[in-house]
DNA sequence: GACCTGCTGCGGGTTG
């Protein structure tokens, strides 16, 4: 105990064993640190009376570890916190996060009085006044009354979050996350000794729905346990009443979502706002980290740790493979809890009736129908997952035709039907009153459907992550078993359920990588923070980069960044509506013009969506939304499917596609342009090493998937081989259609389409030839019309492989192979979005996607001539490289390819695997011969960008 | 002989 906590004198002489106690304390939360869900940390906290534990004979000790004065033996008599206690909490926020001697003290102090006396008072007082905590007793005594267990896992993250930790929660989901943040939320409220109004602990949600279905959640237990503590929701659709009260004052806990919080930062009194707040809580955090919403989220974290550097923050996660990153992403310094409920999952396979029949290739399943509808009947309520918008449309209507007596029970659910149907479908769902819902990964999170039972997914789940957090909307509650079963489209999704269970038992889970550097989300936040009371350059700097993603923004991209808002950077200085921040006479940067802030009010977050029409009835009703590209390929009188019925479009007007209800003749599927969401590596690591065990021992000897494709595999063993973790499997074939070469790397599909160009375009380089190009996520065909030595050109058994699959040169050749300044230019519509050069339009009045296509690509081609330094321009070509492209994967597969024997073979015929190939449509035209000095500058560019 | 791919999430309430 070198340096000493400060705390009054007051505090000191309340304190029954000052030194001893905190030190104790100091070192159990160094060991949370270090071990998280370490076994002595649990028999440490279950040794001690607070709040959560389930033992009533344990010895009176305050929540810090410090034993209570004067202690009797039961909890009753001895309750740790004591609202009313005399303690001094105006230190605290001049002491750091984390300082948990500090913190162990004041309890202690608090400890002192009995909670009993205090009851009455705090019932009959002003209910703002006087915000106290619940008892231990109380807080056990809710949670008994539920029939609930208190997990060790709780009393971790209470004891942490009492003593001023952060930190991060994970564990899966249904394992009683909320409660163990909110018990502690509502326990520090005992801390706040003077009458305080306003907001004290923040609550974050990613989603609108999840948002009001925490609320409730909420409530319910403060109302028994802090009657007088008020909890409201503010999102995009909460009325204007409230909205204005809320203006005027948050109440105690706010539920929100991160851009309504940014809203709220955008505000000039968000100082005084936020003042009292104590705790925040990150709800989904896994689901945030990982894109522009989280980055934006650690911007508004940096802001409020500003404010208040004691701020405590506790995020809640479901396990994933890098946990530190999603730790550190959302603060400094924190432990990490691992909830400690053993949750069952179980993953079995649909297996086929005739696998020796089931198509080599496809997506759609229905050969599956039969077996889904036997599923559905045997149980009361089902999930069904499936990938796209468009197959669970076709599902659902077959579904229909094969069960007309199911009309009214099953039910579809996806992103682009109106809200009324999806509140009305997870209405439904929730009352147990629906036998199925088909849906998309729209059900993936949020409201919680106990009486799920059963889940389903139909074709390939992609990640292992997936797979669980679908997998946990059946059973979602502790100690309950949850349960998905695969349903294979094809022979393919047999071999990667085979390893998807290996994976899902072995819990090798995908990580989610934090986004590096965003600058369109930092020009973002700057004008935000301009119009909520204003910066100074120096002092916003160094707050940007306490938050993770800009740890290493360098001064010159923060000049940047700072030109481009306050002059509209190099080429648009003349336009006045690109200046958006001045710097006063005292150098503090402010929104000069009360326009240009309520349309930067109007533009904030992150998501970009593609636009959109409704989709009504011309008589009225609303049915969802579908793609412009879409409804302009249907002439009047065509029909289509939707919304679970087949329509008949009239006219367009307004954005709008006005239909009516036809009858007979199926229609058109809408295809939604959507995201590709290639395989993971994980996943497909586990589908290779069932390939390799079937070498070895043969498929039989596997679980059900693999001994269901056995034949298929022997075939592929016949006139080829099988590809493993050390074998690549490369072959060739003569078609009417010209010259296929097949090679299965197992890499997930983007990877595949950054290799089949590369290795197309490193050839084409040696011999003119032009190629269609056809990936899926397990390999990549090349056809060309004539013939080419391909034993030469990949140098098959010399080892020497590294010409094709070399890594010199990787990012130019990428570049040069693929159309890659079409693709940045895609991607830069969404960063002159985020960064605010574009206005989507007066709400009710959107620009069409034309208009917002064209003012984008305008940026663009501008930025390009006349302003080629523009960090905008930079970023979208990074993006499209690590996201898209995925660059990092695609050169660690091309050093396994370069470390893996291989296989190669002449086949007479497509095998098994190249035949499921040969079936994707994707066909990419590459005309190497067009190639032209624009590629060249495209590498010339990024060989700036990119540096030495 | 075999083939119907492409998710999700939020926010703003003026002006011509």
């Amino acid at each position: 105990m070198t340096a000493r906590p400060r705390t009054s004198l007051r505090a000191q002489l309340a304190r029954p064993r000052p030194a001893p106690a905190s030190a104790t304390v100091e070192s159990r939360a160094n060991k949370l640190v270090s071990m998280p869900a370490n076994k002595s940390v649990v028999t440490a906290a279950s040794e001690m009376n607070d709040p959560l534990t389930d033992s009533a004979s344990a010895p009176a000790i305050d929540p810090a570890g410090n034993p209570v004065a004067g202690a009797q033996a039961g909890p009753e008599a001895n309750p740790p916190i004591n609202p009313a206690a005399e303690t001094d909490v105006s230190s605290s926020a001049k002491v750091p996060a984390g300082s948990v001697a500090n913190a162990s003290v004041k309890s202690s102090a608090r400890s002192a009085t009995n909670l009993s006396a205090q009851v009455p008072a705090r019932r009959g007082a002003n209910p703002v006044a006087k915000s106290t905590g619940p008892s231990s007793t109380q807080a056990k005594a809710w949670f008994a009354a539920r029939g609930w267990k208190v997990f060790p896992f709780q009393r971790d993250v209470w004891q942490a979050a009492m003593a001023g930790q952060s930190g991060l929660l994970h564990a899966s989901t249904g394992a009683g996350k909320t409660y163990a943040v909110w018990f502690a939320a509502l326990q520090r409220a005992a801390l706040h000794k003077r009458p305080r109004v306003g907001l004290k602990v923040l609550w974050l949600t990613p989603m609108r729905a999840l948002a009001a279905d925490t609320l409730r959640a909420l409530q319910e237990s403060a109302t028994d346990l802090l009657p007088a503590w008020q909890i409201e929701a503010r999102t995009g659709d909460t009325g204007s009443a409230q909205r204005a009260r809320q203006n005027k004052r948050l109440p105690d806990t706010l539920v929100t979502t991160p851009e309504s919080l940014t809203l709220m930062l955008s505000k000039a009194d968000a100082v005084a706002q936020f003042a009292q707040l104590d705790m925040v809580i990150i709800d989904e955090w896994h689901e945030l980290m990982g894109n522009k919403r989280g980055v934006q989220t650690q911007l508004a974290l940096a802001r409020l740790r500003h404010w208040n550097p004691g701020l405590v923050v506790w995020g809640l996660s479901a396990t994933l493979g890098n946990l530190v990153q999603a730790r550190e992403a959302l603060m400094p310094d924190g432990v990490a809890v691992e909830g400690h409920v053993a949750k069952d999952i179980v993953v079995d396979t649909l297996i086929p009736d005739h696998p020796s029949r089931f198509p080599w290739g496809g997506h759609l399943g229905l050969q599956m129908l039969p077996r889904v509808v036997e599923e559905i009947e045997r149980h009361a309520t089902t999930l069904v997952f499936t990938n796209t918008r468009s197959q669970a449309e076709l599902w659902y209507q077959n579904m229909l035709d094969a069960r007309p007596d199911w009309a009214g029970l099953i039910a579809l659910h996806h992103g682009s039907l109106d809200k009324q149907v999806r509140d009305w479908v997870e209405l439904g769902l929730k009352n147990g009153q629906l036998k199925a819902v088909i849906c998309t990964s729209s059900l993936d999170l949020g409201v919680d459907f106990l009486p799920v039972q059963r889940v389903l997914q139909i074709g390939s789940a992609k990640g292992i992550a997936r797979l669980l957090q679908r997998a946990g909307r059946s059973g979602h509650a502790p100690g309950r078993v949850s349960r998905l079963t695969l349903v294979p489209t094809q022979s393919m999704e047999l071999l990667e359920a085979a390893g998807a269970r290996q994976a899902v038992a072995a819990r090798d889970i995908e990580a989610r990588p934090v986004p590096y550097k965003p600058l369109d989300v930092l020009v973002q936040h700057m004008v935000t923070i301009a119009l909520g009371g204003g910066f100074r350059s120096a002092e916003l700097l160094a707050e940007v980069r306490t938050a993770w993603s800009y740890r290493d923004l360098t001064e010159e991209e923060w000049q940047w960044a700072l030109d481009f808002i306050a002059r509209g950077g190099q080429t648009l200085a003349v336009y006045p509506e690109y200046r958006r921040v001045l710097p006063d006479d005292e150098g503090v940067y402010r929104v000069p013009d009360a326009a240009i802030g309520r349309r930067h009010r109007m533009g904030i977050g992150t998501i970009v969506s593609d636009s959109s029409l409704q989709v009504k009835y011309v008589s009225g009703g609303r049915l969802g939304s579908v793609e412009e590209s879409f409804i302009s390929r249907l002439k009047q009188g065509d029909h289509f499917l939707f919304a679970g019925r087949i329509l008949e479009f009239v006219r367009l007007h307004e954005m709008t596609a006005y239909v009516r209800r036809a009858t007979g003749t199926r229609g058109a599927v809408p295809r939604w342009q959507g995201g590709r969401m290639p395989m993971s590596s994980e996943l497909a690591h586990a589908a290779l090493e069932q390939l390799r065990l079937a070498t070895i021992d043969g498929a039989e000897s596997l679980g059900p998937e693999m001994q269901a494709i056995a034949p298929l595999l022997a075939t592929q063993q016949k006139w080829s081989a099988l590809p493993t973790p050390d074998t690549t499997v490369i072959e060739t074939m003569h078609s009417r259609e010209g010259r296929h070469l097949f090679m299965f790397p197992f890499a997930g599909r983007s990877v595949h389409v950054g290799l089949a160009s590369l290795i197309a375009w490193r050839v084409a380089r040696v011999t003119p030839v032009t190629f269609s190009i056809a990936v899926n996520d397990y390999g990549f065909e090349l056809l060309a019309a004539q013939e080419l030595d391909w034993t030469a050109l990949l140098d098959v058994g010399h080892g020497a492989k590294a010409g094709l699959f070399g890594t010199d040169n990787l990012l130019e050749d990428v570049l040069a192979s693929l159309n890659a300044t079409e693709l940045s230019q895609r991607r830069f519509r969404e960063i002159a979005r985020i960064a605010g050069l574009i206005f989507q339009g007066f709400p009710g009045q959107p620009k069409s996607a034309r208009q917002l296509q064209a003012s984008s690509a305008l940026f663009f081609s501008v930025f390009r001539q006349h302003d080629a330094g523009n960090l905008l321009l930079t970023q979208a070509q990074r993006e499209v490289l690590e996201q898209e492209l995925e660059l990092t994967r695609l050169r660690a597969t091309l050093e396994e390819l370069q470390a893996r024997h291989i296989s190669f073979h002449q086949t007479k015929r497509a095998t098994p695997f190249g035949f499921a190939l040969m079936v994707e449509r994707f066909r990419e035209k590459l005309s190497t011969e067009k190639l032209s000095d624009r590629v060249a500058r495209m590498v010339r560019e990024l060989e700036k960008a990119a540096g030495p």
